[in-house]
DNA sequence: CACCTAATTGATTTTGAATTTCAATATCAA
DNA sequence: TTGATATTGAAATTCAAAATCAATTAGGTG
């Protein structure tokens, strides 16, 4: 989308950055596919739209998309940061699967209450949180009880 | 404490593993510790009641008391694995400090269940999971109103 | 106790993601 | 167009995590 864009111009011409081809295919490739990407896999997609892109450049553009707020990392148990889109999108939390890899996105509002006031009461600021679920999802627990 | 110790000889004693002077110095020393501690933390301070050990071995054995149960992993927003004590301490989430990097520990009960409730909405049987709030604690909350 | 086998150790190496370096190149305001 | 400055990408570096392997050790058995 071309607002993306536009708000991302204005977050680079703020700090005095430049956009360049290679940042403007980064985004589009990573609104684009709106999953939970690592750098490399990120890569990987970006080298087919534009060869001549470096890993370096996606791993500082990533960093930008995340100061910039597209982005958010997340942690799915593997052993790799994992970054997904995050403007418009509202907050939410994750469900992993430990069988499948799967990850369901979930929000709760009273949980997310309810931790606000868990803060309160530590005289906490917060300022972002990440709530992780592991198990099995659905399928994998039907999938489980048959190898049994 | 021995009790610890006797579980963990059980838990090697099934497995077919053996108990080496290595393991028990080093489940003493987490035990006793009881920080949220990198591998290499953890080493630095085995190495001080037993020069003779190596890292590779405390990584190791780190990765039987999670096995076992001792052991659980933090991540605390630094890009390494931490390990705090698990065994006998009841389940805890973390506010996190981004600016001091203390880690206060909390639970609420209520947020536990409103979990459960929100996994078996999704048909998801959870196993473990994790809660980090970063923001500011007390102390720098204070002191970033001086900077200002 | 001595033997024996399988597990363990630790120095070292390897891996792999994250990050930095730096000379060549591109951006964009004037 | 120009020039100061930011950016790029190949390559190098960093560093924790994990694997390798010959030497050592635990602990069951006779």
């Amino acid at each position: 989308m071309d607002k993306e864009l536009d708000i991302f111009i204005d977050f680079l011409r703020e700090r005095n950055l430049k956009l360049t081809s290679q940042r403007e295919d980064i985004l589009k490739v990573f609104l684009k596919i709106d999953k939970h990407l690592s750098v490399e896999e990120l890569y990987d997609i970006v080298k087919k739209k534009n060869p001549r892109i470096g890993q370096a450049t996606v791993f500082r553009t990533l960093k930008l998309l995340r100061e910039a707020g597209f982005a958010g990392e997340v942690n799915l148990g593997d052993r790799c940061i994992r970054y997904e889109y995050k403007y418009g999108h509202k907050h939410h939390d994750h469900l992993i699967c430990i069988e499948c890899g799967r990850c369901i996105e979930v929000v709760d509002p009273k949980i997310e209450e309810l931790q606000q006031i868990l803060c309160k009461r530590e005289g906490f600021s917060p300022q972002k949180h990440k709530m992780e679920i592991f198990g099995l999802c659905k399928a994998c627990r039907k999938g489980s009880r048959k190898a049994k």
